[in-house]
DNA sequence: ACCTGAACACCGTTCAAGT
DNA sequence: ACCTGAACACCGTTCAAGT
């Protein structure tokens, strides 16, 4: 009680770091400062330490950030509750992966960048074929759709997030494209202008998740359809 | 005949540097060597000159970087023939997004980090504009298919040109993946991993893109069906 | 065993000074 | 007007040496 147990007994000081706090620190730096200010140095100055002693816990800055990436899809590797449609339930997993995305700032930057092989990840993968193997579909078609799926909602949080960052800067898509666009003969961009450049992305995400499950319908009443 | 005809007279010497020839230049930087080798310094080398000339013609690297992916895009930006169905004339202008970014290598991460509002992006999103307007999708719609296209092909280039890059390295995709996945209890995984582990990742964008065609052929015929 | 200190080989960016 | 030279404030990573 008095001395932590760990599985190895802890001869010597205790380590001041470890894996686990380290993500953890990784993440809330991440969160206050993004990306571009996450350095090796500046992580080490949050845990109180000197840069080099990272290197005893991860191999490079990559394996941290898969690290990192890996905590993330943790809370997008939920279980959808069994009793709703297929359809349903591959769309509670594609939000899921979107806010745990979203969850921290330039979290699409960081998943985009790595290529983690962690449970959490192939969990969120394992789920998704699950439904789509269940619903009825090819083990090729399913993961043909888990890739769609995957890749859309990447790419729509790493712009959602895009939009987000500057805060007030210069590169603000809203009224840089406003401006773009009004001034050049680009009349059908004009007409979709207001929805490209709404501040809420949910919609987008919406309609294009409902595009994916719509076209998979199709795909499941007629699977020879081409 | 004998002097270049520029539209201001050049008094003094020729610069040895221009917007121009320097993204022409970096383009080539970026396909021999990759995104995280493209440094001012590295480009400068290149143009023989010092990594300071470069600010003369670009205020920041990120301004460069802005003015590749618009250069990239430029190629994207084709009108598809107008006697084809509207479906297909989506699929090629979809199609060649892709082309565009896989012509540069880390193409899709070079247009991922930027917000370029030039005249080769704006004009490949006013042709899908274009072409979902024309078939009849309310504007709103159109801007939100026009996203959806872009945001699913980014997510699957990115990771497509992911996985071409380490060209014999240590974090490859196919066989870290397929050892991890075997690993463990991941079954549906399992039986997909064959698709997902495929070299060739157009037949995986086809599956997307026809997913996403089919979805708005669905709202088409029923344009209150959610 | 764990971390420090210091170095190595770089970065993006700025700016006086030269031509 | 255009570019150099040199600096500023950083990077990721390595590794002997301390404790």
């Amino acid at each position: 009680m008095s001395t932590p147990s760990t599985s190895r007994p802890a001869r010597g000081r205790p380590p001041r770091l470890d894996q686990g706090r380290t993500i953890e620190t990784a993440l809330a730096l991440l969160n206050d400062s993004g990306l571009d200010a996450l350095t090796m140095r500046r992580l080490a100055g949050a845990m109180g330490v000197q840069a080099g002693a990272l290197y005893r816990y991860f191999e490079t800055k990559d394996d941290l950030l898969t690290a990192m990436a890996e905590r993330m899809m943790a809370d997008a590797s939920v279980a959808p509750e069994g009793g709703a449609d297929w359809s349903d339930r591959l769309s509670v997993l594609a939000r899921a992966l979107r806010q745990a995305l979203l969850a921290h700032r330039d979290g699409a930057r960081v998943f985009a960048g790595t290529h983690s092989t962690g449970p959490g990840t192939l969990g969120f993968a394992e789920a998704c074929a699950g439904v789509l193997r269940d619903a009825g579909f090819a083990d090729a078609d399913a993961g043909r759709a888990l890739m769609a799926v995957v890749h859309f909602t990447l790419g729509h949080t790493l712009e959602e997030q895009a939009a987000l960052r500057p805060g007030g800067g210069s590169p603000a898509d809203p009224d840089v494209l406003r401006e773009a666009v009004s001034s050049g003969g680009y009349p059908h961009l004009t007409a979709a202008l207001p929805t490209l450049t709404e501040a809420d992305y949910a919609p987008h995400f919406e309609f294009g998740l409902a595009l994916l499950v719509a076209g998979l319908e199709t795909l499941r009443r007629d699977p020879h359809h081409r």
